[in-house]
DNA sequence: CGTCCGCGTTCAGGAAATGTGCAGGCGCGG
DNA sequence: CCGCGCCTGCACATTTCCTGAACGCGGACG
C-alpha cells in the first residue's frame, strides 16, 4: 500500500527497482529523469519514500531532492549512485539525503534500508471527520475508542474514506479491497458494508457511509454530531 | 548539546569514535559490553541515537537493541560491524537498525549519518511495561519472576516487544528470528508463539502477545492489569 | 556407546474469525 | 402503486489460528 518513488535513467537498473518493489509490496511511482522527477513527486503525490539516482541526463539528482524539498516534498531520500568516495557521501547526506547506497547494490539490502525509512515516515493515519484509520493495525479510532476490522473490511473503509464527500462506485470499492479480477456479488459489498456501519456505530462514529442508490457509497459526517 | 550511545569493546575503534563524536560537539555515553549498555543506555538515559557492536564478548549486539527497545529504548540505533555478507545486514535491520556500517568505516561518513538519525524526533512514549528481557540470559523477567527462553523463543519475543503498540508482521517476525532465506512454515511460528504465550503466563505478565489475524502480532497490555 | 534432554519442526484435529451469498422484507424513485 | 435496489438476518464455506502431541536431530553426559 506505500508508495515509493524511482528516479533512474538506466533501464536495466530501474528495472530491477521496480520489479523488487512491487513484489516487495509497494505501488510505485516512476521517473526517468530530473524534469519528470519534479512532476512525478511533487509535494503533492504521496510517497513514503523516494529513490533518487545522482547522476541523471538531465541533472544532479542532489539539486532536484532540494528542489523537490524546498517545494514542500519532505518524503526521506535514498540515493542510489556509483559515487563511493568519502566526499561524494558527505555532499549526498549534506543534500539533504537519508540514506545513501552505491552501486552495485543488493536488492535485498537496498529493501530493507527502505523498510527503515518508510517506517520513520510519519505514519500515513487516514484520517477523515474525527475518525481515524490506522492502516498498521487495521484499527479505526473515534474519540470515543477503537475497533478493529477485518482485512476486507479495512481495505472497504479505507477506499471510501480515502475520499471524504465524494461518492465511491461499487466498482471502486470492488477494485480497492479485492484482488484483481475478482469476481464479487453486489450482496457481498452489501453485508461487508453492513458490518462497517455496525462497526463504526460501536464506537460512536462522527461520520457514517451514506448510499447512494444505484451508484455507490459516500462517507458523510453525521447530523447533530460534529 | 545531543547525546550519542556508543557501544564497542575494541579499545582503538572505541577511541576513535568517541574521539570523533567530542570533537563533532556530541556528549559520548560509552559502554564496553552488553551488561554496560543495558545499564549506560536504558530508557531514562537521554540519549539521541546510539552506536552498537554486534561483535560483542558477552552477548549479541542486535539482541541488546531489542532489549533496550522493549524496555521503552526507542533512540534510533547504528550497527556497527565487521559483518558484511547480505544476511547480517538483512538480520541487522531485523533486529531494528536504522542505519548499518560495516568496518573498516570512514569517521565522516559515520558521523554524517548519524546527523541524520539524531536528527529525527522519535517521540515515542510506548514501552513493554512490566516486562524486561535480559538478552545475555536468554530470559524473561516480570515482578512475578523470571524464565528461561530459547535462542528462537527470545528471538521472537524480542522482535515482537521491541515495537510495543505496533504490528509486527509474521514476515517480519521470521526475518528476525531466523536466518536469511529460512523456510519457515506458518506452523512453526504458531507453534513458538504458543510456547512464548506459556512462558509468559508461567510468570504472570502484564503483557501478552495478540495476534492479528492475517497480518501479524502485537504486544499488549493484559486487561484488569498495570 | 547409549541415553537423555533441549530445541526446532511438523502433524492432526478443532475452534474461531472471516468471506460469501441466499431469502425475504423494506423503501425509494418513478 | 410497482419494481428494483438495498438492508437485514442468517447460514454456510473457507481461511487462519490454537491446541496438544509427537518426531528427529544434535549435544551433554554417564
Amino acid at each position: 500500500m506505500p508508495t515509493i518513488g524511482v528516479c533512474e535513467d538506466q533501464d536495466s537498473i530501474r528495472t530491477i527497482l521496480v520489479r523488487g518493489l512491487r513484489q516487495a509490496g509497494y505501488d510505485v511511482v516512476v521517473a526517468h529523469d530530473g524534469r519528470e522527477a519534479l512532476k512525478q513527486l511533487s509535494p503533492d503525490k504521496d510517497v513514503s519514500a523516494i529513490i533518487m539516482d545522482i547522476g541523471l541526463p538531465d541533472a544532479d539528482g542532489r539539486d532536484i531532492v532540494q528542489a523537490l524539498k524546498s517545494a514542500g516534498q519532505h518524503a526521506p531520500v535514498l540515493f542510489l549512485t556509483a559515487l563511493d568516495a568519502t566526499h561524494d557521501h558527505l555532499a549526498g547526506f549534506a543534500a539533504g539525503a537519508d540514506d545513501y547506497v552505491t552501486k552495485p547494490f543488493d536488492l535485498k539490502v537496498l529493501l530493507a534500508r527502505l523498510d527503515v525509512l518508510a517506517r520513520r515516515a510519519p505514519a500515513r493515519s487516514l484520517a477523515a471527520g474525527g475518525l481515524t484509520l490506522d492502516p498498521i493495525s487495521h484499527s479505526a479510532r473515534t474519540h470515543a475508542g477503537d475497533t478493529r476490522l477485518s482485512p476486507t473490511e479495512f481495505r472497504m473503509l479505507a477506499a471510501i474514506a480515502s475520499r471524504p464527500g465524494e461518492v465511491v462506485r461499487r466498482r471502486s470499492v470492488i477494485a480497492a479491497a479485492w484482488p484483481d479480477g475478482a469476481i464479487v456479488s453486489d450482496n457481498t459489498v452489501d453485508s461487508f458494508i453492513r458490518r462497517i456501519r455496525g462497526k463504526l456505530r460501536s464506537i460512536d462514529s462522527p461520520v457514517e457511509i451514506e448510499t447512494i442508490r444505484g451508484v455507490g457509497f459516500t462517507l458523510n459526517t453525521k447530523v447533530g454530531q460534529g
